[in-house]
DNA sequence: TTATCCTTGTTAACAACGTTAACAAGAGTC
DNA sequence: GACTCTTGTTAACGTTGTTAACAAGGATAA
């Protein structure tokens, strides 16, 4: 009996330990920056000392890979939840704005999440899961034969580079004065260029006739 | 005599030292990249010891700053060169295309240039000076009134953010297999989306009637 | 209860970094 | 030849990521 117990609050403990510095990480990302996140800094924040954190995630890598990966699985819940709409193209718009919102609320997590942090660093999981939910729409946009382009390699990274320089740019430089509009005229350009507007062809020429 | 003499030797020197620190710079930068790149291992490199660039250039900051301005006034001339294009729109394609060689070449000075190094770091002279130079041709466009928007600042950020996107994309992931055509198809879109393809309205009727 | 062991955490230290102080050495000036 | 000013060096400080050595505390077995 004890027995089982004993080993319970063990695992407790263990997982109360993971969650105090994974939450203080978290905070210390997103307040003072990756340039300013120090394990000392974190030891202090978290309640236990540096070498603790070392054995709980091995490395300062692996304690961010943890982060980003928590952080990058709200995002896929986020996607998941949005994902209902019936329109492929509607399905592209919520997603693509849910996503530009979560990663410009996140800068910190989205910069580490994209750039490599030294060699040999793979993407999270949740990162690779979240990517191949914004492929989704695209993907069956391809299907319906409604891309104006064959390569449909190119179109889906051509959206992916507008996105990433959508907020990239905005987090590099958070005073510049970033129009309001920007995220719409800049992806329904795209998409113009992009995307047939449905099978309504039809209707749309006679209207012009 | 020896009175100028001796200042020019010593300017000459002057310049000497501060040009191999430059070049050995430069060199590590675009050989090892940023996080590899330490005050000790330039004063290896350069021939002389770290206080000495210290003594140059103040800092890690002000020497990396030198660094950029220097290559970033190589892509103000390449920009120039090839603003001769009579069409504004082909003077952008130019530029663009231009200006995506060159940061692929240089990756490692284009994200720093990009990106905040730390407080109060604003972009040098050259950077600033390229950027005005590549948004020069929207600029023409809006004039002749070419633009499908009404807003210019949403449509030159649009470029902007497509532009910045598929160059941190592409160095930050030298390994995914992107599509070749992606400068050509992303670039495209967006032209197809906001830019009037010029007067010639009328003629392109003619010819589909 | 007492002795043993394993886990969990700490203190102390190391190497490498950016940076600065103190000082040597050489060139130009009187 | 003495003086000064520039230019470079050596030695050091504080901070970083990281690890080794060790203490403490609870579970297990006698």
């Amino acid at each position: 009996m004890t027995l089982q117990t004993a080993e319970l609050r063990r695992q407790r403990r263990h997982r109360e330990a993971q969650r105090a510095i994974l939450d203080a990480a978290g905070l210390i990302l997103l307040e003072d920056g990756y340039e300013n996140f120090t394990m000392r800094k974190l030891a202090g924040r978290c309640g236990y000392t540096a070498p603790t954190i070392y054995s709980h995630f091995g490395d300062k890598t692996g304690l961010i890979d943890a982060v980003l990966e928590e952080v990058f699985r709200e995002l896929v819940v986020l996607l998941e939840r949005v994902q209902r709409a019936t329109d492929p193209l509607d399905r592209l718009r919520a997603q693509f704005a849910a996503f530009v919102d979560f990663a410009l609320r996140n800068p910190t997590h989205y910069r580490l999440l994209t750039t490599p942090r030294e060699e040999a660093s793979e993407p999270p999981p949740s990162g690779e899961q979240a990517r191949a939910l914004l492929e989704e729409p695209l993907q069956a946009l391809a299907e319906s034969a409604r891309l104006r382009v064959d390569d449909t390699a190119s179109v889906q990274q051509s959206f992916w580079a507008l996105l990433h320089g959508l907020i990239s740019l905005q987090t590099n430089r958070p005073d510049y004065a970033w129009s309001e509009s920007l995220l719409e005229t800049s992806l329904e350009a795209m998409i113009d260029g992009l995307v047939r507007p449905e099978q309504v062809l039809c209707e749309a020429k006679e209207k012009t006739a």
